[in-house]
DNA sequence: TACACCAAGTTGGTATACCTAATTGCAACA
DNA sequence: TGTTGCAATTAGGTATACCAACTTGGTGTA
């Protein structure tokens, strides 16, 4: 196992300084790995080859697997870890769990948002706008969705959006690799703010409904399409069987 | 901090025996504890204290606290660790992710769902009828809703569901105190049953969207009204101002 | 009496040593 | 040649020592 990021040059045992940063930083550097696929799906994780890739100790390596496995970025093996394979019954699932969660939060946006609320979310999607860089658009898709969902001023909602959106993450950056999808997804954006200004609760719903749906369609298939593609790769999708609970 | 259950006799330190059964004993142990308010909503934990209350070494108690953060029964406080407070904005929030998530979970289980689950959903139904318990009564009651969420297929689902019952665990057993509840609450769930039999999704969606709905404000309007009375027994309601996002 | 200041204790963060289970490789034997 | 068995290695689980930040209590001075 290599180093997936530039270690930090003087990384010493600075033990206790400046509390939890270390732990932070190690979680997010892990974190970026996993979503950046320098750390590939399914890939084994070992807690003393991580403690040796980033110069931390096992201490704050476990803590940042555990907090990487509630993100479900991480599982356990066994008794070891291994990077969250792609899974696209899951990444199905998902979607549906979104369309559930976020369709309500808007309705409840409608009610409780304010003007200004509306706007800052509109301004946020102009500025993503002009964005051409790939990996800009997919955090910036990301967090439309995450900042519309927060607008119902309800945290476990924003919470489970968030969190969807996070598993998806790894797989969002597909779709959005023509100019049309981008600017398709963009629109739709769109119209969702435009209803939910106009405090039209169930066009909000249905259009973002439809939204969510569609694009998760084109993107399941494209996934199924190009699977041997990305093998190729060295990118394994795995299609377990659904399983009524976890 | 004195030791809530009685700790293991003779948990000497017997290092990395039957792997994992020390830190999932006691994950389980503090979950108990904080589930049946052993450890009260807002009190102060310390890792040291609770290393020394069970037995355990800090690094099995770290564990259980990160684990016991995800599911939300403890939080960070500053660099320390408290019991989840018990948040009636929470609640009421909870409440509407669940009607979000169940309602659309079991118009996917009238899809979905053989007839064989439903009987086995409803046989669950049946065999808790005549508990008395309470404790096993609350038990049943998350359990059914978990179970139903199930039939959807959709592993997120369900664990969303999931856990907002075990973030409303705490507080519900409140509601059960009278057998007029109780009856009540379980014939709005065999109505549900009935209507997923008979493959209504509309009507399964819409009882058990009102069952959520009315089932939480009573609890909210119980919680509300027994603030001062709870408060003497030593256990605080907080009511977070409401945050849009976590 | 009030307040500034320092020392001791407490606490979470980190590093690391040790334990046992599981895996791996090789060798000896059938 | 295939299989059994043992030893070395690896890896996660656990215990614990040490660090620095923070808290607390008391003391001495203004």
């Amino acid at each position: 196992m290599t180093a997936p990021s530039p270690p930090p040059s003087a990384a010493s045992a600075r033990a206790g300084a400046d509390a939890g940063s270390q732990t932070l930083q190690l979680f997010e550097r892990l974190r970026s790995a996993v979503l950046n696929l320098d750390l590939m799906p399914g890939e084994r994780l070992t807690e003393r080859g991580l403690e040796a890739a980033y110069h931390a100790s096992r201490t704050p390596v476990r803590a940042a697997l555990m907090r990487l496995e509630t993100e479900g970025l991480a599982q356990r093996d066994g008794r070891g870890w291994i990077v969250a394979p792609i899974d696209i019954d899951e990444i199905r699932a998902l979607a549906e769990l979104r369309e559930a969660v976020e369709t309500a939060a808007v309705r409840l946006a409608v009610q409780r948002a304010s003007d200004s609320d509306i706007a800052g979310l509109a301004e946020l999607l102009e500025t993503a706008r002009p964005t051409e860089d790939e990996e800009e658009v997919v955090r910036a898709g990301g967090d439309f969705h995450v900042e519309l969902a927060s607008l119902a001023g309800n945290a476990p909602m924003t919470d489970a959006v968030r969190g969807a959106m996070t598993r998806l993450a790894r797989t969002r950056w597909l779709e959005v690799r023509t100019p049309d999808s981008r600017e398709h997804a963009w629109n739709e954006h769109r119209a969702v703010v435009a209803a939910l200004r106009a405090r039209d609760a169930s066009l909000a719903s249905e259009l973002l409904a439809t939204h969510i749906r569609s694009t998760n369609e084109r993107l399941v298939e494209h996934l199924a399409g190009e699977r041997r593609r990305l093998r190729a790769r060295g990118l394994s999708i795995v299609e377990s069987p659904t399983r009524p609970a976890s």
